[in-house]
DNA sequence: CTGGATTATGTTAGCGCTAACACGCCGCAC
DNA sequence: GTGCGGCGTGTTAGCGCTAACATAATCCAG
C-alpha cells in the first residue's frame, strides 16, 4: 500500500473508482491496470498481484461504457423478441441468450410489443448499444417491416421468419411439423381432417398451414375450410364451435389451440380421441398430464438457439453466410389421437 | 440479406458517422448538434433544420457509450430473471420491462440459469452497462446471496424475495393467495386438505405453504403432511401417488403442479371435483379450458411490474424508499372445487 | 561485451460525446 | 449613445478506456 487509505476514501469521493485509481494504489500505470485486465502476456507475476490486489481492494470494475467507446466493439449481440408469455417465443428466447453467453458475447434482450411501434423502440436502443449483430425473434410481417426501414448494417439471423425477409432465416421446417401430425392422422385411418391455424399475418402460422395443406392433397382428402385461430386456448375453444360436419381429426397450430379446442370439444359432448382426435405443436411440458395426453410436435429450441448463434459469430468471424437452415420437427405421439371409430 | 463481397468491405471500411460529420455537414459546431438532439432550448428553427436535415442525410445515430461516458448515466434499468419458460416468471419480466420503458428508462434484461455461476456472469454484465437501478426476479436464496456477495449500491427492487433479503421487496402477497385458495375449500366443508408445495428453497414456496398452514390452523384442521412438488407438472402427478389417506382437497403451489396432480389422480381412478378438489396459482391463461377448468389464484403481474418501477423512479429521484409493498391476490373459482362427497 | 531481440512497463493520443465557459450580437432601459 | 442582460453559437476540457508507440531493463548470440 503505497497511501494511507483515509487518503484514498477521502480522494475518491463518491466516484466510482477508475483504473487510474487502480493504478496509483498498485504503483503502477494505467496501462498496466489495463493489461492485466485483458491477460496481456508480458506482465511480471509480481506486478499482476499487485494489481489485482488493487482491484479487489477498491471493488474495482471497469467501465464499459469506456471501453466500448475505445475499442468500438461491445462483444454484445442483441435479441429482439416479442413480448408474450408464451413457452415457444420464451423458449427460443432462453436458448438465443444461452448460446450466445456460450459464444462469449453478451447478450442484450428485448422483448417488445410487436404489433406496435415500441418494438422500434427497443431496437433502436439495441443499436445503440453498438451491438454486434442481432437475432430477431420475428413472428409477423410488422417486426421484419420495421427492422428493414432501420437499415440495419448488421449480421443478422431471423428466427420464424422466412428466409429472404430479412437476414439469415433459422428456425424449424414448421410444415414439416404439422405435415407430420397430418401425415400420422391420414395413417390412423383419418378422412376428413381439419385445421385451426395461427392468425393469418404469423409467418408460423402461414407454413404451419403449408405443410398441412401439402399432406391433405399429398393424401388425396377433400380440403376442408381452414379455421384461423389466435393460438391462445381461447381461439381454439372457439374453434370446436364451427368445426366442418364429420370431422374425425384437428391439427391445431399449437398446443394451446388444442387445450382449448378439447375442452370445446368436450363441452359439446365430444369425446377425444375417441370421436375427434387432436394435435397441438410445441410440446408444451404439459402436454403429457392433459386429458387426454396430447399428440403434437416438438421443435429442438436448444438446437436453434445454437444454429442461430453460430451462424452469427461464423459472419462475425468473416466467413460468409451459411445456408438456410431449417431443422426439423418431431412428432410426439399420446393418447389424444387414435382411428376413427366405425 | 446477403450482399455482394464488395459491399460488406465497404461497410467495413466506413466508420459510423460521428456528430462531428453532422456538424461538418450542417456548417455548425458538433456542441450545436448535441443541443438539438438534446432539444436545447435556444437554437434557431433554421439552424435546427439544417441539423435535423444532415442528421437524415448521413443517417446518424449518436453514439451510447460515448454518451454514457460523458454524463456517466446510462438512463436504463438493469433486470435479472431467471431463465424459466414459466408463466408467472415471464408475465413478471414483461411487466417489470413495460413498466421501465413507460418511466422513460430503458430495460435491460438479463435471464439467468439461477442455479448456477451463469447467474452472477449476467448480473455483472448489467453492472457494467451502468445501469442505475436494478430489478431483480430473486426466486431464491442462490440469487440474493449472489446479489449480496456483489455489494451492489443501487437502487434496487426484489420481486419475489421476502423483505429484508436484499433491496426492497415488492410483489404479491403469496400467501394470502393459497390461503384464499384453502379457506375456500374450508368453506365448501373439506377437511383433510393436503399441500403439494413447490421447491422448499424458493421464496414463493415458502409464502404459499404459509399461507397454507395459517388456513389449516385457523380451521383448526389436522395437519396432513407438506407434500414437496416442484413447480411442473411432472412433481404433481407424482404426488398423486402419495397423498395421505382421505383427503379430499388438494392444494397445489402453482397450475402446472395442479395439472399433473389431476392427470395422475384420474389416472388412479379419482375424479376431480367429485373424488378430490384440486386448486392452482397463477391463473395460467389455459386453467378456464382445462377439464375441469381450475380453481386458482391469480396476481396482477402489471401492477407488481409498475410498483416495482415505480418505487426505483422514485429513489433515483432521492425520494425516501417506500415501505414494503404486498399487493393482494385474487381467487378465481372454477369447477375444479366442489363440496365433498362423503 | 556488444548489438539486437525480447520483456516489462510508461506515455500519449484519441474514441464520440456533454458540460462549462467564452464570445459575439442584438434589443432595450437609461 | 452607453451599458447590460439575454440569445445563439463556438471552444475547450474531460469522461475512462485501449492502441500504438516509446522507453528501460534484461537476455543471449556472435
Amino acid at each position: 500500500m503505497v497511501e494511507p487509505a483515509a487518503n484514498r476514501t477521502l480522494a475518491a469521493t463518491r466516484r466510482a473508482p477508475s483504473m487510474q485509481d487502480v493504478a496509483e494504489i498498485a504503483g503502477v500505470s494505467h496501462q498496466t491496470v489495463s493489461r492485466v485486465l485483458n491477460g496481456h502476456a508480458s506482465i511480471r507475476p509480481e506486478t499482476r498481484e499487485r494489481v489485482e490486489a488493487a482491484i479487489a481492494e477498491l471493488g474495482y470494475r471497469r467501465n464499459l461504457a469506456a471501453r466500448t467507446l475505445a475499442t468500438s466493439r461491445s462483444r454484445s449481440i442483441g435479441v429482439l423478441s416479442p413480448a408474450v408469455p408464451q413457452f415457444g417465443v420464451t423458449s427460443s428466447l432462453l436458448a438465443v441468450e444461452a448460446a450466445i453467453r456460450e459464444a462469449g458475447y453478451q447478450p442484450l434482450v428485448t422483448a417488445a410489443a410487436v404489433e406496435h411501434a415500441a418494438s422500434v423502440d427497443g431496437l433502436e436502443f439495441l443499436l445503440d448499444q453498438s451491438i454486434e449483430a442481432l437475432v430477431v425473434i420475428a413472428p409477423h410481417a410488422s417486426v421484419t417491416r420495421a427492422i428493414d426501414e432501420l437499415k440495419i448494417d448488421l449480421p443478422l439471423v431471423a428466427l420464424q421468419a422466412p428466409d429472404g425477409v430479412i437476414g439469415q432465416a433459422i428456425g424449424v421446417d414448421h410444415s414439416s411439423g404439422t405435415r407430420l401430425a397430418t401425415e400420422h392422422l391420414v395413417a390412423l385411418g383419418h378422412r376428413r381432417i381439419q385445421h385451426v391455424s395461427g392468425p393469418a399475418h404469423y409467418f408460423e402460422a402461414v407454413s404451419r398451414r403449408a405443410g398441412f395443406d401439402d399432406a391433405v392433397r399429398d393424401a388425396a382428402l377433400e380440403p376442408l375450410p381452414i379455421i384461423e385461430g389466435d393460438w391462445t386456448a381461447v381461439g381454439g375453444h372457439a374453434a370446436a364451435a364451427v368445426l366442418a360436419p364429420g370431422v374425425t381429426a384437428v391439427v391445431c397450430a399449437n398446443d394451446q389451440t388444442a387445450i382449448g379446442l378439447m375442452a370445446g370439444l368436450e363441452a359439446a359432448g365430444q369425446r377425444v380421441p375417441d370421436d375427434v382426435s387432436v394435435t397441438g405443436f410445441d410440446d408444451i411440458p404439459e402436454a403429457p398430464y392433459l386429458r387426454p395426453g396430447l399428440t403434437t410436435v416438438r421443435q429442438d429450441f436448444d438446437a436453434i438457439g445454437r444454429a442461430a448463434v453460430d451462424a452469427l459469430v461464423r459472419r462475425l468471424a468473416g466467413s460468409e453466410a451459411a445456408a438456410v437452415e431449417r431443422l426439423r420437427a418431431e412428432l410426439v405421439v399420446r393418447a389424444s389421437t387414435a382411428p376413427p371409430r366405425n
